[in-house]
RNA sequence: CGCGGGGUAGAGCAGUUGGCAGCUCGUCAGGCCCAUAACCUGAAGGUCGCCGGUUCAAGUCCGGCCCCCGCAU
């Protein structure tokens, strides 16, 4: 079956990995976000889905919007969507036979937006999943073809339960397609008064907030962890903290480290944190030891 | 030329108004101990990123270059 996909980055990129290698479907373009400039010398970065998309001699769009874009000019059955960061007009989604699918990383309608994965850790959930739906203009709002639950375990960060996912999506997109187009599917509307909503994410939304608890501040954490990473200032410098632990029976001021038996603590509204890895501003990463090394008052005993 | 921080011993850092290059950890040797990553004593380890300039004297001041990192995804 023809299929164009939509999308921009790694996830979505592993998707269109799995349609390319599933030999069941040929895919005559790709629509991905233009390139931006990036990076602390402002080159410009491909998309992971364009370099995919290049590798395997498919025909790339990058259009700033598609607002403009009257019908496509190419035959197909199917639109294939995921992480595409750009809204795409109702004329488009229902052009194909088959309409437009979407994959989600959430149980919709729960954590419907830019942010479902690190959301969900954020929130202290137990338990997400992969959804794929038919789209409508709304965001994230038209019926469910397919749903799967993921479990979500306390030592899972946003890289860990990414791959969880994409895992679950790549389970279920090609059985999905296949369901679909064959008619054995009903979709199933979302229940709109259970939905929720997630915002993107900034660097700023790093920060940590010394009014929130231990647990809160590692699950803040593990949803920012690899990106964008939590931070706080420390004497005027920003500190990143790489890799941390909750040490609830230890009681540091918040915002304050301690250093014992080789161990670096920080202080919460309620409890510490272990801080094992750090970054300081302008240094490379380092563990919690070579830091205290560096901090006169850790020094002599 | 997007904004900013930095390069001093193997690691992390200090180094005042230019004036003998230091601290913590690690490493090595010896000691203590039933024993130890603990403790005690001692030692090794540096062209202070590179090049040039100012100066009686430069880690420190000036100019150029290289490299690393944080932010703006």
């Amino acid at each position: 079956m023809k299929i164009i996909f939509f999308g921009t980055r790694e996830f979505a990129a592993e998707i269109l990995k799995t349609l390319i290698e599933s030999g069941e479907h040929e895919i005559p373009a790709v629509f991905t976000a233009p390139d931006r400039p990036v990076g602390r010398k402002q080159e410009i970065q491909k998309s992971p889905v364009k370099i995919l998309a290049e590798k395997n001699n498919i025909r790339i769009f990058q259009p700033e919007n598609l607002k403009n874009i009257s019908s496509p000019f190419i035959r197909h059955s199917l639109n294939v969507v995921c992480e595409y960061g750009l809204m795409i007009p109702k004329n488009i989604l229902e052009e194909p036979e088959y309409k437009s699918i979407n994959i989600h990383p959430s149980l919709l309608p729960k954590y419907r937006g830019a942010s479902p994965i690190q959301t969900a850790l954020i929130n202290g959930e137990t338990e997400t999943g992969v959804s794929i739906m038919l789209m409508d203009e709304k965001m994230d709002h038209g019926p469910v073809l397919a749903q799967k639950a993921v479990k979500i375990t306390n030592t899972d960060n946003y890289a860990t339960l990414a791959e969880k996912l994409l895992k679950t999506a790549k389970f279920l997109l090609l059985d999905t397609i296949r369901d679909w187009v064959e008619g054995k599917i009903r979709p199933e509307p979302q229940n709109d008064s259970d939905a929720t909503f997630c915002k993107i994410f900034t660097r700023e939304d790093g920060q940590i907030d010394f009014n929130k608890t231990a647990l809160e501040t590692y699950n803040q954490w593990r949803g920012f962890h690899p990106w964008p990473g939590v931070w706080f200032v420390w004497n005027g410098r920003r500190i990143k903290l790489l890799k941390i632990a909750v040490a609830a029976d230890k009681k540091n001021p918040p915002g304050e480290f301690s250093f014992e038996e080789n161990k670096l603590f920080l202080g919460t509204k309620n409890g510490s944190l272990e801080i094992l890895e750090l970054q300081t501003e302008g240094k490379k990463p380092m563990n919690a030891k070579e830091f205290a090394n560096g901090i006169s008052a850790f020094r002599s005993r």
